[in-house]
DNA sequence: TATACTCTCTGTAGTAACTACAGGAACAAG
DNA sequence: CTTGTTCCTGTAGTTACTACAGAGAGTATA
């Protein structure tokens, strides 16, 4: 990890878009970093690790709103293992919804698709069930 | 089915939002329709049919882009069954990367929660993790 | 008929989480 | 000293809607 970087480098090494970092920036999610005389940010090790958190938090899956709360249990250096653990069992109950959700659907279309014989017939079950 | 409706109340027989039926027009899913002398929309039972129609492939999860190919040949009057199936598997596929996609998620998370004790010190596998 | 209430019209802005410009200043290399 | 890359800012676009404001139209009741 570099001592300090531009915003440059430092989206590389985290692996995300130049301007994402000036997104969260805006948002709050980062604070105003330290400035060199000419305007350009410079980036801390601290700066660094707090965006590769959030880009990690992302990654998860977890919303913007969901990550504020994280941030903020960890800003607050009182936080504890229980307060983490529910935001995250909170956020895999989600999850778990949406896999579900995503199963059924699958099953509808896998069905409509079943009952399509794929021909060149312009007589098609698919566009039947959703005609109804 | 009514033989013409306005816009409040096809929004209620549909069970959509109001004002997603004006979205669907000003993007041109849906015609511009018949007006009233004094500018009030009316609808057919054929616009009636196709707003179903569309309303039911946001059901089953198809984006906007993939309904308006969808769409197009059914419009064409010349499509095929094999088309349509077409359109429908890649549909499925794409639902079926996002469901791996959430499982492999969903092991993530729960791998860290799973090593969180929740208790009441301020020291976390979970943040751990996500710092790296 | 007058009034009141509901419905519809229009344009515009807001949502989530970014991404992509444009125009200009600063920095690094040759 | 010039060229090329990086950085700065503000603003607009993306997806699929949803919400609002202000004004006109339609309907029900007194």
């Amino acid at each position: 990890m570099q001592p300090s970087v531009k915003r440059g480098k430092l989206a590389k090494i985290a692996g995300c878009n130049i301007e994402t970092i000036r997104y969260y920036e805006n948002i709050e999610l980062l604070r105003a970093v330290d400035r060199t005389s000419s305007g350009h940010r410079v980036y801390s090790s601290d700066d660094q690790a707090r965006l590769r958190f959030i880009l990690r938090a992302r990654e998860l899956g977890f919303s913007i709103a969901e990550l504020r709360g994280l941030l903020g249990l960890v800003d607050s250096n009182e936080y504890t293992c229980g307060e983490v653990l529910a935001v995250t069992n909170n956020h895999i109950t989600t999850i778990q919804q949406k896999i579900s959700d995503l199963k059924r659907l699958e099953q509808t279309l896998s069905d409509m698709a079943q009952k399509c014989d794929g021909g060149e017939v312009p007589d098609c079950a698919i566009v039947d069930a959703m005609f109804h």
